[in-house]
DNA sequence: CGGTATACATCGTATCACGAAGTATCAACC
DNA sequence: GGTTGATACTTCGTGATACGATGTATACCG
């Protein structure tokens, strides 16, 4: 997939993914692997730039002797998605804009 | 419009705005406002990227007294637009991944 | 003991949208 | 005839950001 694409998409992505269940790096790309594909570097990025923003909250666990970073979507991260929803008919307009077929031209 | 989102869209938003016509760079502005907004600065650095990318062709003439470069789509810049409709199949499991509800959770 | 998976971090680079500023022509208005 | 605004294209610098490369460290399995 196109890097340009995926700009915009990510952020809401990584939220989408602790949206139900707090969870933390490495899992997340697992759990995005289906859906899009982004490297560690990528996502260790994009999650401080998301606490930055307070969208998320980090909390560090022990787990199994190492150390785990666990992430805490808050309302601002949740109102993001939602903000994201109305982005879409944007989106959509765009789509149709750029699929459309021109009779005269066909 | 968030500037991420926009990304991955213009270019093929630029090519759509020729694919029935030749067309100059400010007439693409006006046409493409509608749908999406695009400074000039960017449109022109858009233009020569998909120029250097094969995917379209300039030709200069005089209109009015004033020089016109008008632009025109190539079989390349058309695969473009198709190959974008097979990505938006990835961009629509995108986005209901983000926006599916989680029953347990709601 | 060595390989693989887990887990996080940092650095440098390339891409790219945009604002700002500039150049030049033309039409409309006073 | 001077001013303003629309038309039309160009260049420069900046900030945002995805990613590969690299590094650190632990756990588990054979």
């Amino acid at each position: 997939m196109d890097i340009q694409l995926k700009r915009g998409l990510l952020d809401v992505c990584v939220l989408a993914a602790i949206k139900n269940e707090d969870s933390y790096g490495y899992q997340i790309i697992k759990d995005l692997k289906p859906c899009i594909e982004l490297s560690e570097s990528t996502l260790y990025t994009i999650l401080k730039r998301l606490e930055a923003a307070n969208m998320l909250t980090v909390r560090t666990a022990e787990h199994g002797g190492r150390l785990r970073k666990y992430y805490h979507i808050t309302p601002e991260g949740r109102k993001r998605i939602e903000d994201f929803k109305d982005e879409w008919k944007e989106i959509m307009s765009i789509y149709r804009f750029v699929t459309k077929e021109d009779e005269a031209y066909e």
